[in-house]
DNA sequence: CTGTTAGCGCTTTCAA
DNA sequence: TTGAAAGCGCTAACAG
């Protein structure tokens, strides 16, 4: 019993690409013999729907082969289920795990993750935002708190739900996830300086927290009179290799250090390797220090110690904190700040 | 001079979401004296335009603050801009790789990256694959050649340009850019039995391509009538520590090993801190090789021996092959398989 | 619970 | 080089 099913139509676009479109919404409804906006509704809000009605725009959509069309609904009612999520990079593993936890959580919500990454530049991450924009995401997320003004007023005017994360601040665009990177330095040093650490060095890579923490560690250090005695900087992302060679640096400048303090798991790692191969005590000697040790995608093994922050679930609250705004925006929300907070590692006797 | 400026439209959606809605192509056509489609003009082909109008409409979108929508765009013209990668998971470190290998060929053609998560299962890649679709995007990059039939056929008679990666097949759905993982597995029991390795043991992920690669391996040993002593499975993505446990728990069941094959760098570096801590000379007395050794986000230190495989050009390729359909689609070109190689990267002297 | 009407904002097509 | 008309396929708003 053949009812008039749509015929395939073979499209020919300018860009001469020739594809088939299928059924659209209203030739399902033609076959079952309701309107569109019932069909529309059968799909995505059942229970408004007479179970009658349900079964015959169900069995209209198996004839038809109808396959679900999101573009012109989100045109129509300016809901895209798309969330954007801009990173520096993905070769850093607290941003793998982060785009893990961001994803997971959108995905249950039926959303979907729209992935841009600015190389820890500016005016790239500008130029994101404004492509970003022009598909109109029902929410973005962002690294870190350092952006250019016209980002900033770009964002703002969008009206976009905007979640900043990795950091703190006391002036948001929107929403802020993150902790405080001055503490976690100050955090570091304390906790070394209590187990006698007393020769420091520091090895890290170019990235702007971690600057930051660096700060706070010097800045705790000074306090009792302490400086650090050299810095190795390795390029973004900190690698295994660079991280054995920057120990290599550091250890051959200065045999006597008692403390390397990493920016990355992965330099901390190296730095091991190499404390390894030279015959030093880890951490009875030299105690290593790195920064992640995260849930996913890596975990650090004694005899390292390191601060544990949790990339998965920054990413997960990030989207959490779209959702909400996004179905709550009625009760106009106030902007917030999430402190995550971070945990130290203690491994050894150090 | 205040000439006929769009008004701010204070929308209020159902869902309550109380937003600003900017200027559109018609408001700025408006007050630049021109029809709407000369602006689309003016903005996405300026060519097609006269200098003169060009300048117009250009203070016009100024005057008007006008902000691009590809959303309309998208619709009328079946293009999204929009490519699509489906990934087990980015906690391993060779995804991460082709993911930034992806964005950046993406980024550069004016494309952007829509990204899902299957878990390593079929059904989720399935249900993904479907609201994937649902976007109409211009492209779909799979993991693996595995997929169910029903995820074959929809991506098919989908019409959109598909392509499968990391593998090799000789029945793709669309497109295949890989290598042989099984031939990995040859090569490294080749590769170990001319430096006289003879007692072996596999340190592995749960993962059906490093399950390939072992069965290669498996079958090259037996060729020589040496058949694995030991294997140890982690959980999948395959971290330090599990390497480093599962290193543990094979050499204490198995003191003269002189070969570990391990299924991912993460695993192997494990397996050498390990080896380290027991005083094990490596590789002069036992062999531990990774697999992986990416460009971006990691990399092997010797004395560990690696199968080096570039993600980040498999991402990009990927990308690529995409972008090629997409402009020569008149051309109707054929299906293609590219392998993308590996290469053995020997280090000391085993 | 279901239908009618009127778009969403841009592009395509064809004509001038 | 520019414009007019006609959608793209779906949803919002309101009426029945």
């Amino acid at each position: 019993m053949q009812k008039d099913l749509p015929e395939l139509r073979l499209l020919t676009t300018p860009t001469a690409q020739l594809q088939v479109s299928g059924a659209t919404l209203v030739d399902v409804a033609r076959v079952a013999g309701v309107s569109p906006i019932t069909v529309s509704r059968a799909l995505n809000q059942p229970h408004l729907v007479r179970p009658n009605t349900l079964a015959k725009v169900q069995a209209a959509v198996q004839e038809t082969g109808y396959a679900k069309n999101m573009q012109p609904g989100a045109l129509a009612s300016s809901r895209s289920k798309l969330v954007a999520l801009v990173l520096p990079t993905i070769s850093n593993q607290i941003f793998a795990d982060m785009v893990q936890g961001t994803s997971d959580t959108l995905t249950e919500a039926g959303y979907q993750l729209l992935l841009g990454f600015s190389g820890y530049e500016e005016w790239r991450e500008e130029i994101l935002v404004e492509t970003i924009l022009s598909r109109r995401p029902d929410g973005i997320i962002l690294t870190g708190t350092l952006h250019t003004d016209s980002t900033r007023r770009r964002l703002q005017q969008a009206g976009t739900p905007v979640v900043e994360t990795w950091d703190m601040t006391a002036s948001p665009i929107d929403t802020v996830i993150g902790f405080s990177h001055e503490e976690v330095g100050h955090a570091t040093a304390t906790h070394l300086l209590q187990r006698g650490r007393k020769r420091f060095a520091i090895l890290t890579a170019g990235d702007p927290r971690a600057a930051r923490r660096n700060q706070g560690l010097q800045v705790a250090l000074a306090k009792q009179g302490i400086s650090v005695m050299a810095t190795h900087t390795a390029a973004v992302p900190g690698t295994l290799p660079a991280g054995r060679e920057g120990a290599a640096r550091l250890l051959d400048a200065h045999p006597d250090l008692d403390a390397i303090v990493c920016s990355s798991d992965n330099l901390a790692h190296g730095a091991l390797i190499e404390a390894g191969s030279r015959g030093l005590d880890v951490p009875g000697k030299l105690a290593v220090m790195g920064f992640g040790d995260l849930n996913f995608s890596s975990h650090t093994v004694p005899p390292l110690s390191t601060v544990r922050v949790d990339g998965a679930r920054i990413g997960a609250a990030a989207a959490q904190a779209i959702l909400e705004r996004l179905d709550g925006a009625a009760k106009a929300q106030p902007a917030r700040s999430v402190n995550t907070g971070f945990e130290l590692i203690q491994r050894g006797s150090s």
